[in-house]
RNA sequence: GGGCGAUUAGCUCAGCUGGUUAGAGCGCUUGGUUUACAUCCAUGAGGUCAUAGGUUCGAUCCCUAUAUCGCCCACCA
């Protein structure tokens, strides 16, 4: 096929990518003779679309990828998507919202179903993306998180872990809402402003400006800030009181968070109904006492006021301390935010609900031994301290989310043994309702089950399939990350397959730094916990990429570069390599529109080189009457000076190459190949060999230094070398990216 | 408030272990109708390496302080 003057991206491309796919070269085969080199695709979510973070991720692993495999490496690359649970529910959220409706509408397993099926409707986006970038990923081996096999996984994982005595169950202060009795996220809790009554309160010799006296019942301390002067006698002392529910005590903890230039500076520590007062407990090892149930009315912590409504026991709390004299004064003015659900407006309680944890402990000293005897090396060095950091300040990781949208937690209730469950369903006649178990029919239940809450010390079955008649699952499903975390375990087959035994650990896990903490220490205590062995080597951590503005991409901005317009206007491979420049030294950087503008012009000059050795290949061949020579190592020793140089300058760069790809330095290796092809072998060499005699000799050498520049440029633009390789005549008639790697 | 990092040419950024005239791309100057390429070729200008101290024979690089910026986490009882 001609070559045209201009190198013409969108016809190359998807065309190339089919030849690819269909001979098969992506796929891996486990062969003993060889060395394994893994890589695993960190999951994008299977309805999202590609960003430029995607693209830079895809664009260093498939150079990675590349490079092992043509220097002879097994080199999987396995594919796969993330259901993302939260944030996939909220997008069909908002979709169903368009038609007037909402998750309240449907009974569970009806709403997943439809979540299924809107995921399943999208899915076909990013993996088109996928393809089109030209990842070379071996799509025989491709998972989705909530593939059959994928859920057997996860759920033996937390079978072990239960026998283990790893899991337990415990409350977790959430936002509640008693409006429709149900758990909301943080994302689905709005702010608003609010103007309430400010008591002060007395507590014995301190005072506590509050909004929430109903709540003083299940305060565990007070708090001050360390260094404030009028309180330093009391930290540590145990203050008694009275108030309506007789004689109290509470000990004085000094703690950062407390501001002192708020109301008197003294905090009630509630950590049972309020998110920092319960970090402040774990800080503390306080604990956790609430006096309202999930019923919306207060509990038996709260005396005489047990079975009032909120509301309600506030009002009476301020009469009976008023008439005690215990409110110093009241500020009528108090602006405050409050949270409320995004639906209804209706306030949002923080509430220690049920949820299920895993004991860290034993897993997070693992994952930071790893990482200080070498088994686990971070680049760039510098990020490991976010990792250790994180790891070593870990607590109890509550797994359990109260999202349709995931993996459900395979334990199971008995109604009989447990009548108090608390239950969210849709009648027969499709009405919403909730309460107590015991109220309601248990099949009507059972039919439009929407959640269960089973109060912490409910007993439970773990079983994959329901157990009995009379049982109810979980609601509760699990946190993304717990199957996220299990990914390389995931879709190598853990534990016996024969992928997994052969290519596990992988080599390399790329990912971008800012999930570190969440994924990629999850990962290593899982891969640790289930099979000894961190399941990488390495961690190389890229930057963000932000906007041309030195800004986050974000919508409300308004400054997000779609990868498709670059694809499209300047290629794929120009798109890939300008985004490596970014890579050099793993910061966060500013989209570098003006390198991808200069790899473009790149591509179309390696393009032109190719043209011109066929014409004067062409024009030879003419005039001698044969067809060219190929250029050989022992013809080395008869060369004249500018082609010995230029051979050596190839050898000298491929080394460079090597070095650097071996220390995850991208941008070099690409900088590199960039200066001797454009300024050594165009400028200086074809502009010299227009003139020379021996034209036979000085086009030998050119097309074997061509070549393998070829070879070194693939890994970071593979479409473009596959085009020009393809039109070139060579000894080798492999395509180029099953070609051998230079030496 | 806690943490991480940055400040180098007009712009976006390299500069890995302190050591010649501090580099690239884009942009800009001037010139170019050589059939590979104008997405090109040749040429030139442009830097007190944020500021102030310190260590050193020597600092863009190491240390301290200041200023400004960015990101992550937490955000007011």
């Amino acid at each position: 096929m001609p070559m045209e003057s201009k190198y013409d991206h969108k016809s190359v491309e998807s065309k190339i990518y089919k030849m690819w796919e269909e001979g098969g070269y992506f796929k891996a085969e486990r062969d003993p003779a060889k060395k394994p080199y893994t890589i695993i695709l960190p999951p994008p979510n299977a309805s999202g679309k590609m960003h430029m973070g995607n693209v830079l991720m895809i664009a260093i692993e498939d150079i990675l990828i590349r490079w092992k495999r043509m220097q002879g490496l097994s080199a999987l690359w396995v594919p796969g998507t993330d259901h993302a649970g939260f944030e996939t529910q909220t997008t069909f959220e908002r979709e169903l919202k368009k038609e007037g409706k909402s998750r309240f509408d449907f009974d569970r397993n009806t709403l997943y179903q439809k979540i299924w099926d809107f995921v399943q409707k999208n899915r076909y986006l990013i993996e088109g993306q996928i393809r089109q970038m030209g990842a070379s990923v071996d799509w025989s081996r491709y998972r989705f998180t909530l593939d059959p096999q994928s859920l057997k996984i996860v759920q033996s994982t937390f079978e072990k872990m239960h026998k283990d005595g790893l899991i337990y169950r415990d409350d977790y202060v959430v936002n509640y809402s008693f409006k429709w009795g149900t758990t909301f996220s943080d994302a689905e809790v709005v702010f608003v402003e609010k103007i309430d009554p400010l008591y002060y309160i007395k507590y014995g010799p301190l005072t506590v400006a509050t909004v929430r006296p109903e709540t003083k019942w299940g305060d565990t301390a007070l708090a001050v800030n360390p260094n404030d002067e009028r309180y330093k006698k009391y930290i540590g002392q145990e203050i008694s009181f009275t108030d309506p529910l007789g004689e109290q005590k509470l000990k004085v903890i000094a703690d950062s968070y407390v501001d002192s230039a708020f109301g008197t500076g003294v905090l009630k520590v509630t950590p049972a109904h309020d998110k920092n007062d319960y970090e402040i407990g774990l800080r503390h090892g306080l604990q956790v006492k609430s006096v309202m149930g999930l019923d919306g009315r207060m509990n038996e912590n709260a005396g005489k006021y047990k079975g009032l409504k909120i509301a309600e026991a506030r009002k009476q709390a301020i009469e009976d301390l008023t008439s005690m004299g215990l409110v110093e004064k009241v500020d009528q003015n108090y602006t405050h935010t409050v949270p409320v659900d995004y639906r209804s407006n209706d306030y949002i309680e923080m509430l220690p609900v049920p949820n299920w944890f895993i004991k860290v402990d034993s897993l997070k000293k693992k994952a930071l031994e790893v990482v200080e005897n070498g088994e686990l090396n971070i680049y760039p060095k510098w990020r490991e301290v976010t990792y250790t950091r994180w790891v070593e300040n870990m607590h109890d990781w509550a797994i359990s989310r109260q999202v349709v949208w995931g993996i459900r937690i395979p334990a199971w209730y008995s109604a009989k043994e447990n009548p108090t469950l608390e239950v969210a369903f849709l009648d027969k006649d499709g009405n919403y309702k909730f309460g107590k178990l015991s109220d309601f029919d248990f099949d009507e239940v059972k039919n439009g089950l929407q959640r269960v809450t089973a109060a912490k010390n409910t007993k439970y079955v773990i079983s994959e399939t329901c157990p009995g008649d009379d049982y109810l699952q979980e609601t509760d499903t699990f946190d993304t990350w717990f199957s996220s975390g299990q990914w390389p375990l995931i879709t190598l087959g853990y534990p016996d397959s024969d992928d997994f035994k052969y290519y596990y650990p992988t080599n390399v896990l790329e990912t971008g730094w800012e999930i570190v903490t969440r994924w990629v220490s999850r990962m290593v205590m899982f891969g640790i916990y289930a099979t000894g062995k961190s399941p990488f080597k390495d961690v190389y951590l890229h930057g963000m990429v932000r906007a041309v503005d030195g800004k986050k991409m974000s919508k409300n901005l308004g400054n997000n570069i779609d990868p498709d317009e670059y694809f499209e206007k300047y290629g794929v491979d120009a798109l890939r390599m300008g985004l490596i420049f970014g890579t050099a030294n793993g910061k966060d950087f500013a989209f570098p529109k003006d390198k991808v503008i200069a790899y473009r012009n790149f591509a179309n000059k390696v393009w032109n080189m190719a043209r011109f050795f066929l014409m004067e290949s062409d024009t030879y061949k003419q005039s001698a009457g044969k067809e060219l020579n190929f250029y050989s190592d022992e013809q080395h020793a008869e060369l004249v000076e500018a082609d010995k140089k230029i051979i050596d300058g190839l050898n000298a760069l491929t080394k460079s190459v090597n070095e650097n790809l071996d220390k995850y330095r991208f941008a070099d290796a690409a900088e590199g190949i960039y200066h001797f092809m454009w300024d050594e072998l165009a400028s200086r060499y074809l502009e010299n060999l227009k003139s020379r005699e021996d034209k036979d000799a000085a086009l030998a050498v050119f097309r074997h230094v061509f070549l393998n520049c070829l070879k070194l440029l693939h890994p970071f633009m593979p479409f473009i070398t596959e085009e020009i390789w393809s039109n070139l005549p060579k000894e080798d008639a492999t395509p180029l990216i099953v070609s051998s790697w230079p030496k």
